[in-house]
DNA sequence: TCAAAAGTGTTATGGTTACACCCATGA
DNA sequence: TCATGGGTGTAACCATAACACTTTTGA
């Protein structure tokens, strides 16, 4: 290497906002922290960028090994810069935030923290470093996000049933929907994959189980579609 | 200091896609590099960023440093940090987008650069790094934001006719539009405050000037209103 | 008087909203 | 047979889209 940059370089970590869906309200996975700053407070999963590893690999990577979880919907959030956002280095993040349906994935701490769980966003416990902050950039992200493109399926099983899909929307965008105008718009939009399958084990008339279809969606997008709720 | 971070740093620069719209089309503002490498190639303006300052006050520093602009819209656009994109090191970038006016703004090159000109987003030349890849990135999002954001307005000059203001939609939409429904829509919002003052020195019927109504914006969309085009 | 752009309303269409009852199932 | 949620249609309303001519001004 003939030209190498002679800078004072700061640090540069990636954290993960990670939501969940359960049948009460949305979750974010935190973690306890084992080592200082902030021993002991829980914050989001994140670590160091490793010099040869991209940003999103390093996301990736630190959410595996925190908290075991892997192949999740993925996407970068905004890199938060602050001067004093870790009281020992300049450190800055780059924030991601990810998708995943609680029912197929199980969350275990593994070595780098103490703990891992889930916490309803609505009251989440006090966080280490600008963690709330970013917390709440990605739940405004979510909230706008979730209106005009298909990520809220990557919260949900892969077969559901249209009334979880509505209680979805009404959780994220804290506003309640009726019930044949959400159907009825989800439903032209042809994008969902009525299943010869019905829910089990209610006590109560089975609804009709559904699946998303990639695919189509992919198609209709390139020819001009908009999702929209 | 306690507790500090022993790990490898990659470096960590800010880039800066600034956008102007003049009668033609949009422009975006580049910088031909001086310094290897690519040095001659003309390159997004932009640099490293130091210990004691954030992330978007060294954009704000860049910019004015290598093309005098002071006083701009900017916003944060998106992290880019492939492994490969930097030939010597490994270096992250935090991007940034800017609109300014042309009409306001002169930009001179200075000391860290060896010229300073602006280009059709439609035609650039070649670029430095991954820098057409950035540019795209963000036109992509002009166009995505300028939609339900009043943010065209920080491109044209304060005081503005209708029609020039359809323009800027026309031309970062890259599609026409009605001009009666054009008008009717944007009025109905009551977000433009018409002018006793009309254009001048044009060789037509003089069309009515209007102002943005930041304030009144403001007040709206804490109850809710939401700007679309 | 000509060229150039400013300015202005109405109608048809399509999407959104509001709204209530019967059905299937398990306990 | 009761409780629980599943599933369905219509009418009113509102926003969008399509469309063409007259007015003003300077050259």
């Amino acid at each position: 290497m003939i030209y190498t940059y002679k800078f004072p370089k700061p640090s540069l970590t990636v954290d993960c906002v990670v939501f969940g869906l359960d049948d009460q309200d949305l979750k974010v996975m935190l973690i306890q922290r084992g080592v200082p700053p902030f021993e002991g407070q829980w914050a989001l999963p994140g670590g160091f960028v490793a010099l040869d590893e991209c940003l999103e690999a390093a996301a990736l990577r630190e959410l595996q090994e925190e908290t075991g979880i892997t192949q999740v919907f993925l996407e970068q959030l905004y890199t938060f810069g602050a001067v004093g956002r870790d009281p020992r280095d300049r450190v800055i993040t780059v924030a991601y935030y990810a998708l995943i349906n609680l029912s197929e994935h199980q969350i275990q701490a593994t070595t780098d923290a103490k703990a891992a769980a889930w916490f309803s966003v609505a009251n989440p416990p006090p966080l280490a470093f600008d963690h709330e902050q970013i917390l709440s950039v990605a739940l405004n992200r979510l909230k706008g996000k979730v209106r005009y493109e298909p990520i809220g399926f990557e919260l949900l099983p892969t077969k559901f049933t249209l009334t979880q899909l509505q209680k979805l929307y009404e959780t994220i965008l804290g506003q309640n929907l009726d019930k044949r105008n959400f159907r009825k718009k989800i439903l032209s939009m042809d994008l969902l994959i009525p299943l010869d399958e019905m829910e089990k084990d209610v006590k109560h008339r089975a609804a009709r189980l559904y699946q998303f279809d990639e695919q189509k969606y992919l198609d209709l997008r390139q020819k001009g579609f908009n999702f929209e709720i």
